[in-house]
DNA sequence: GGGAACACTTGACGTTGGTCAACTCATCTA
DNA sequence: TAGATGAGTTGACCAACGTCAAGTGTTCCC
């Protein structure tokens, strides 16, 4: 939760402040490999690597954005929060993605706060140099407007999940998109505490207990944070995955 | 309903698809007004417009997106669907709206339909040529990264309301959505019918009536598609708009 | 080893919103 | 004018989820 302990974790010496295994990490990012590497030189050369421990808060909601940042290792959750004191976790991030485009883009003020789930490494890409590349580089351009399109569709699933699909359903979704298997049975491990995956999901932690308990009836079990999936079509089907296209 | 009931309206003349009054209407876009006039007619060599009459499907969730859309005139509802029955409207477009780019530029199957909610008139830029308008033009790239932005923002506004707010604090928001006002009463009149804006408010009909008769106690008071509201600000308060900057 | 702190679960209960049915009212049509 | 139709409202009831409280580990720390 302490700001100050954030560590810069910087060592300048090409005039490029990246450590080189930095650099190369950068480079083998989905978002960023398609980038020829003088471009992607050219786009970090002011970025920056902070760490921060868990719990650690990355900004707040309400603050205005001052670089897009990129997730090099540990976990990020992005958390929204009312004034009455309402808190629900909008996504979660692992390494290799990036978060906050939007906000950096327009200039606005974050609608989520990030916070580290875990131990993390996070690059900085300063806002008024990003936004500088990306008007003037359109292979950066068209790169960020594919991640943002992807990005985007996954919030609509996320809105249709809300609106249309029960706790326990959500719930199966979360679990499927855990397991990388398409048949058959799995255990998967659950990559957070689950009061966060509560979070996520958007329900009380009491409910997501009473949702597992629910799901052992579609062949779902429940050990501390390993969890067997029976039948993987069969919960697929149970929350109606894939079957949004009529 | 009918499919066939669209019309081409188009009346080709100088290589150019668009009448020069729809391209002049194209050209005052709010998403299209920071491109140069060249630039403009270039990317609407392959524009057409099409007519719908209400309730005409323009588009199926599942469908492959082949243009990019643009409301000239009327408005158009996305809904979402799921397999068990249920349908939600995720996003209500008015003239001057564009909709579906991210699908047009993943080429990934739709989301949602589209249902023309009033007769409407819509521009379609074919996508196998906007995708290479957009790889190639980076104005038109940074002017859709702005535009999808701004989206994907009121995107994460709409998935924390949908997991903090209630029903009745959903549906004051959409009612402040609907004024100019910031301070002081009003009168605003409901573009949609209840059933359409219940969809929208994601709830069902018979609680949308019972979420109007409970903002009564904010000062809003219904007749028929007339909504008074007393006092915008107690509204915006009782909804926490504008608070979630903590 | 004792105990504080935390994460999680379980039970009892309340609230919110969905479901089903009846009813009103306006519009449309024969 | 009568009847049909569709939108909206209202009431009774139910299911889902939140809330509050108690209880069970587990870990951590002195």
């Amino acid at each position: 939760m302490d700001m100050n302990a954030q560590q810069r974790a910087n060592s300048g010496t090409d005039g490029h402040n990246l450590r080189p295994e930095d650099l190369a990490a950068v480079a083998r990012l989905p978002l960023f490999c398609d980038l020829s590497p003088a471009l992607l030189a050219e786009i970090t050369v002011e970025a920056s690597v902070t760490k921060y421990a868990r719990n650690d808060i990355i900004f707040r909601q309400g603050d205005i954005p001052n670089a897009l940042r990129v997730v090099l290792d540990g976990q990020v959750g992005l958390t929204g929060t009312i004034a009455d004191g309402g808190e629900t976790m909008v996504e979660i991030l692992k390494a290799g993605e990036m978060f906050i485009p939007a906000a950096v883009l327009t200039e606005k003020p974050f609608l989520m706060s990030a916070v580290a789930l875990q131990p993390s490494r996070i690059l900085s890409l300063p806002g008024e140099r990003f936004r500088r590349d990306v008007r003037e580089k359109s292979d950066l351009a068209y790169v960020m407007l594919t991640s943002l399109s992807r990005h985007f569709r996954s919030l609509v699933r996320e809105v249709k999940d809300l609106k249309l699909k029960s706790a326990a359903q959500r719930l199966a979704l979360y679990l499927i998109g855990l397991t990388t298997k398409r048949e058959g049975s799995t255990i998967v491990r659950l990559p957070h505490s689950k009061s966060v995956i509560a979070a996520r999901v958007g329900v009380r932690p009491e409910t997501l207990s009473r949702a597992f308990s629910h799901l052992k009836g579609q062949g779902v079990v429940v050990d501390g944070n390993a969890v067997s999936i029976a039948d993987i079509p069969a919960l697929r089907a149970y929350c109606h995955e894939g079957e949004e296209i009529i």
